[in-house]
This record gives C-alpha cells, sequence and structure tokens, in this order.
DNA sequence: CGATATTTGGTATGGTCCATAACAATTATC
DNA sequence: GATAATTGTTATGGACCATACCAAATATCG
C-alpha cells in the first residue's frame, strides 16, 4: 500500500493525479485505475487511518493534542497511579520512546511523574488539574465534532459494527 | 492513540502490561482499564492497521515486498506506459520519496524507467517480465494467506461492508 | 547476609517514513 | 523567444519506531 499523509499539492483525494478534471475539453490524461487496490484492505485501512488522524488533530487543535498523547492522558487518568512502563506498554509505545513524550505532557502542566515510595525505580503518572481539565475538553471535542462525524456518515448502527470489526482485527488478526 | 509496530518485549497484545498473565497466584498488578480507549475511532483503527500490514509482511515475505511497494506494483500493471508523479500521486506518495522507492524496484528488475519519447522530461514506468511475474505470484500469496483471513474472521459479508466503510472515511471524512 | 539477576527510567543511536526547498532539463505559454 | 510550468532528482529535517546500553533500585537465591 502506501499512502502518505499530504497527498500531493493537488486537492483532498490522492486518487487524482490530474489537475482540476471537471468534464472541460482539455486533452486530460484521463484518471488512473485504481483495479485491485481498492480491494486490498491494507490499501483501505491506512487510507482510512490517515484521514480520521488528520480530523482528529483538526478538531483539538486548540488543545494542541495529537492523537497518541491524547491516549496517554485517557489511560492515566483511567489508571492514576500507574507507572510509565505499564501505561507505555499497554499503549504500544516502547518505554525509551515513552520518555520524550511524557517530557513534553510534563513540561505542559498536564501530567507528572511521582516517585514511588513502594518501588523507588518507578515513576507514577498522575493528571495535573490542568491536564484533567484539557483532558476533559478534548473528550467534548473528540465527541462531537470528530467522532460524531462518523455516526453522520455511516450511521450509529454501522459505526458500532465497523468499531466492533476493527477491534477483532486488531486483537485477532 | 499511539500503537507501535512491536509491542514491547511481551506478547502480541499490548494491552497487558504484566507478565505472564493467568490465573496463578501472584500478587500480580491487576491489568489496566482501557476505557474509553476502546471506543476511540483512530485508536482501534490504528491498531487494526499495524495488525493488517504485520500479517501482510509475513504472507509475502518470501517475495520481499512491502504493502508499498505492492501498490506499486499493482498501479504499474493497472496502468502500464505513466509516468512517475501520476503513479506516486495517485497513491499519495510525494514525488522526491517516490525515487527511492522506483531505484528500489529497479535495482530488483521489477520494473523500469523508460524516457518517454513525447515528453523528455518523463518516466515512463513498465513491469519487467519478471516484475510481473512476482506481482502474479503476490497476488496469489495475499489472496490466498491475507485476505482469506478476514473472511474466516469476519465473513465475507462483513468483509465487504467493512471495504466499505473504510472506503466511505477515506474519501468521505 | 551478600552475590547475582531483574526491573525501571533514561540516553544514545540508527532506520524508516514523510515533508519541504531547491535545481537542471525539458516543455508549455504568451 | 522570453518566461512560466512540469518532471525527476537531491538534499535535508522532522516524526516515529526500534535496539543496545547504562545506573539506580529492587528481587532472588545460595
Amino acid at each position: 500500500m502506501t499512502v502518505s499523509k499530504t497527498a500531493e499539492k493537488s486537492s483532498g483525494k490522492p486518487a487524482d493525479a490530474a489537475k482540476g478534471r471537471k468534464d472541460a475539453g482539455e486533452p486530460q490524461a484521463e484518471a488512473l485505475q485504481l483495479g485491485e487496490l481498492s480491494e486490498q484492505l491494507g490499501y483501505v485501512l491506512k487510507r482510512a487511518q490517515l484521514k480520521v488522524f488528520e480530523n482528529f488533530l483538526r478538531c483539538v487543535a486548540s488543545l494542541q493534542l495529537t492523537p497518541a498523547q491524547f491516549s496517554v492522558l485517557l489511560l492515566v487518568e483511567k489508571n492514576p497511579g500507574r507507572n510509565q512502563t505499564e501505561i507505555a506498554s499497554t499503549l504500544g509505545i516502547l518505554r525509551p520512546n515513552f520518555v520524550a513524550m511524557l517530557d513534553n505532557l510534563e513540561s505542559r502542566d498536564l501530567c507528572t511523574r511521582i516517585r514511588s515510595t513502594n518501588d523507588r525505580r518507578s515513576h507514577i503518572l498522575v493528571l495535573t488539574d490542568k491536564g484533567k481539565a484539557v483532558l476533559a475538553r478534548a473528550k467534548k471535542l473528540v465527541a462531537t465534532k470528530h467522532e460524531a462525524r462518523l455516526n453522520d456518515l455511516l450511521g450509529q448502527a454501522n459505526r458500532e459494527a465497523l468499531l466492533a470489526m476493527l477491534a477483532k482485527i486488531a486483537n485477532e488478526f
């Protein structure tokens, strides 16, 4: 597959190599045939994922949160008192790569590392008040602007079916 | 969201920070709560995408093809005589990044750049005989090992519904 | 107890992918 | 025929991912 983030200079959908295709009378090199590509799970999946992330970023742009950061805040809120290793591995983040991420969140006063008294090796992660507030606002934005759009596009039932299938793939494929 | 490729050193599913969870009698720090994370479209989507790519790579490992390379070969076969810009932009690949990719495929004698006689700036892309043969084998592997697995997992009808929804997201989100 | 192994957070580093700027050669435009 | 646009390309930087390694703290076991 392939699918990068900012499709050429052209419009949104990358599948139009040609310019301002309308129905004008230009010599216009006709559009390419996607062919079997549109049946490839990985291709469509990646395309969809990029679009969703892109939309997510726009929706929470005012809070300056990436999908990854949002997931960290969500998980820390739901599981306060856990250490870096636990949070990171649950999200599939490798511990070394989690350090800079936490440095960022901590520098913005969204979460805090606390030396555990039981095990003085580990850092307990906790959301700051600001972190909780930002997360609350992020949730609202995501719910009303981002996830709601799926319902408009697919309908409630289909949206749930989609999530269920994706979860199944993520867990059993 | 987040989701890296090789979840920690632990097993497959990243959602088990703890070790060999069974039902033994260890002090074992209980598993984390995913919470609202499992309802986040982007999170589940990314997770699924990583799993699918991972499986794709395994299925065509004998041919040494990445999803991106596979998509290029597919598109060139379906649209012979197109130049680099057209193929790249259709796939959402930026032209500068497409150069090294083609260098690779060409060095393996899977496709060829041909100077166009009409426009001597552009390179026409064509699959070599070896390229066609490799692609044919890849298709077979993908169909029988990769895509077939989706049917086993979701069933034919659901698989088609999933692809349709993903395509809709990719195009209209 | 004390030697050894393991775990935790962290640093350093390299790879891959993605994005932008710039350039020469060629072609289009006026 | 001068200027603009296009094509393939190089160079470069950023983001993300993965591995090896380290010191401090803890666990394990003789």
